[in-house]
RNA sequence: GGUCCUGUGGUGCAGUUUGGAGUGCACGCCGCCCUGUCAAGGCGGAGGUCGCGAGUUCAAAUCUCGUCAGGACCGCCA
């Protein structure tokens, strides 16, 4: 049916016959008698002389055969690969007809992403989504060559297994053998690749389907790919490796560069800098210390546990009163009592409503220690240190922030702590899951009840971020029984309660669990990152809209009686 | 659960602040003309419950309330 592709033909084809195959992309009509018709197909598109008399309309599908001609002086299209040369005497055979597009085909206007996604086979077709869906192949492939070329073995765990009630909401599958009774769907593979090494697989990896029963966002669908790699007798250092090298062979293959070296960060650093444990590197602008600045002040605002700023680099005439009065409103909404500002003028003057309450001699440690100059804009979050880190990280991002298809910067944070806080109940709140190792330097912490000085504990867990999102996490696993027992009951779970969850995982450690550490990332994030997507549905080919329904098969949708009652299932009238 | 933004022929927008006849622009679609175009060109035409419902008003795309859909974010996502 088809010689050969439409994008592909040059000028070494002269005088070939050949047939193409594909779409209408648009004709141009000088009469009966002579045609031009753009045949697209997914390689591109090729200008074929239709000189007879014809019915073609947009997105016909259509088998054109015709000789290859190269172009007369003077009609060249520059702008079209193939334009160098067009098909002559061509015979066109309509395939099929197809009604006109619902929007239009080109990329030059943005469409309603609705309508887009109603009509995603349409929109399929155009050139972004061709792109970003052959792309996301290119990233796959790439990531399972580097697994494979580092002695990694693909395998697939289930996608029914049994809810486990820590973590995100599941998703869940009820049973028609047991009614009554559910699966889960994964949240991740964790266990079983954790299992894969107590079966002496040495190196696991898979490309898995996570499902999480969360609120959708840009870089959040309900179900989503992750590169999933565990390995046997390696700690953290190993797996940091194994996992730069496969983002940089997908990094390599996208965008036809190998990043330079993956700098790392401590958690701790990544905090009192940046505000967040998923710094943007890509920009400075980071928070500075100003505590002991304000030791002993009369300012009331600075009277607190931590004072933090960050500088406006040209800001004070760049950022007008009415922004300072919005960024200040943003600054309540994330929970300040406001927002201290200060102008710096000429010879360093301060203007700001603050500086009457402050020492000649704070003004001046101020612009010093913020290595402010004139033209600068200071801005100052005082308070509880956790707040003032929030604050901070999130107005430097609100002012700052690049376009995210400006640059790569990849970051390794490390040494998280083993628990993020206590809990209403004295309990601690796992920062990782419960699987994670404890530093070695810190498990003498590791008691019932140990309170505040559980904080203190660092984890031996990473997470990898790319321009300020998440991209994966991973850690050194327990496979000592006697820790593990030890990390369920730091977490006020009873011997019961860890016997019922992960009886099977404890189980299994006793019978010869050797040393492993894994990691996974977000095959979707990394994706739109490297094709400079801000959004993870277009790189998705039918992905869900924010509220959790597919516009083109309208899912999820109500099942019939009998379907429920095979399942033993009775639905409720929606909650008032 | 919450905050904010958007909804106007098939598509993208303007019109809404300050109420006065479904008004306009670009693309697309349909018909006719056109033998070298390539985002072809020329002439003509069709196409609308201004998301939906209530309210205010002599009068609502425009103001108010409610509701639905979409999006960004907060919560949530070990």
């Amino acid at each position: 049916m088809r010689t050969d592709y439409c994008g592909e033909l040059t000028p070494e084809d002269e005088g070939r016959e050949v047939s193409v195959c594909g779409w209408v992309d648009r004709r141009r009509e000088h009469g009966e008698k002579l045609a031009f018709i753009d045949l697209r197909d997914h390689t591109g598109v090729v200008q074929c002389v239709v000189d007879e008399k014809h019915d073609l309309r947009s997105e016909y599908v259509v088998r054109i055969t015709g000789t290859i001609v190269v172009r007369p002086e003077g009609m060249e299209n520059a702008f079209l690969d193939t334009g160098g040369i067009e098909l002559r005497d061509c015979e066109v055979e309509i395939l099929n007809r197809a009604e006109a597009p619902p929007f239009p085909m080109h990329s030059r206007q943005d469409v309603d992403e609705t309508v887009r996604l109603r009509y995603r086979y349409v929109d399929m077709r155009r050139e972004r989504m061709q792109r970003n869906l052959r792309y996301r192949a290119l990233v796959q492939s790439a990531v399972r060559g580097a697994m494979e070329d580092q002695g990694f073995t693909e395998i697939e765990t289930p996608l029914l297994i049994a809810s486990t009630p820590e973590g995100a909401r599941d998703f869940v599958v009820p049973s028609r053998q047991k009614p009554g009774e559910f699966y889960a769907l994964p949240q991740s593979p964790q266990i079983f690749k954790q299992l894969c090494m107590v079966g002496g697989m040495d190196r696991y990896y898979q490309i898995a389907k996570c499902l999480r029963d969360e609120d959708l966002r840009a870089d959040r669908q309900f179900e989503f790919a992750q590169l999933d790699a565990e390995a046997s007798f390696v700690g953290q250092e190993e797996v940091i490796e194994f996992i730069s090298y496969a983002i940089s062979s997908a990094t390599d293959a996208v965008r036809g560069v190998w990043p330079e070296e993956m700098p790392m960060m401590s958690w701790i650093d990544a905090m009192e800098y940046y505000g967040t444990d998923k710094p943007d590197t890509r920009f400075d602008m980071t928070l500075i210390e100003l505590t002991p600045l304000f030791e002993g002040t009369e300012a009331n605002v600075f009277k607190t546990e931590c004072v933090k700023g960050i500088t406006v680099d040209g800001g004070a005439d760049e950022v007008g009163r009415n922004r300072i009065d919005e960024l200040t409103e943003m600054c309540k909404r994330w929970g300040a009592k406001g927002l201290a500002w200060f102008r710096v003028g000429e010879d360093l003057v301060l203007d700001g409503g603050l500086t009457k309450f402050m020492t000649d001699d704070e003004q001046a440690g101020l612009i010093h220690m913020m290595g402010a100059k004139q033209g600068d804009l200071l801005l100052l979050q005082s308070g509880d240190r956790h707040l003032v880190r929030d604050v901070l990280g999130r107005l430097r991002l609100e002012i700052g922030k690049p376009p995210i298809d400006e640059g790569l910067a990849f970051l390794w944070v490390v040494d998280f702590p083993m628990f993020e806080s206590i809990n209403d109940n004295g309990d601690p709140v796992a920062a990782h899951h419960p699987f994670t190792m404890p530093h070695p330097d810190d498990v003498d912490y590791l008691v019932r009840g140990g309170g505040e000085s559980l904080l203190k504990i660092r984890s031996q867990a990473y997470d990898l971020v790319l321009n300020g999102w998440e991209l994966g996490s991973g850690s050194v696993r327990i496979h000592d029984p006697e820790i593990q027992k030890s990390v369920f009951a730091a977490l006020g779970f009873s011997e019961e309660e860890a016997e019922d969850k992960f009886g099977f995982l404890l189980d299994a450690f006793r019978y010869g669990a050797p040393p492993h550490a894994g990691f996974a990332f977000g095959i979707d994030r990394l994706t739109a990152l490297l094709l400079g997507e801000e959004n993870i549905r277009e790189v998705i080919a039918f992905p869900k809209t924010q509220s959790g329904s597919d516009p083109l098969t309208n899912a999820p949708t109500p099942i019939d009686d009998r379907h429920l009652t095979e399942l033993g299932l009775r639905t409720l009238p929606p909650a008032e």
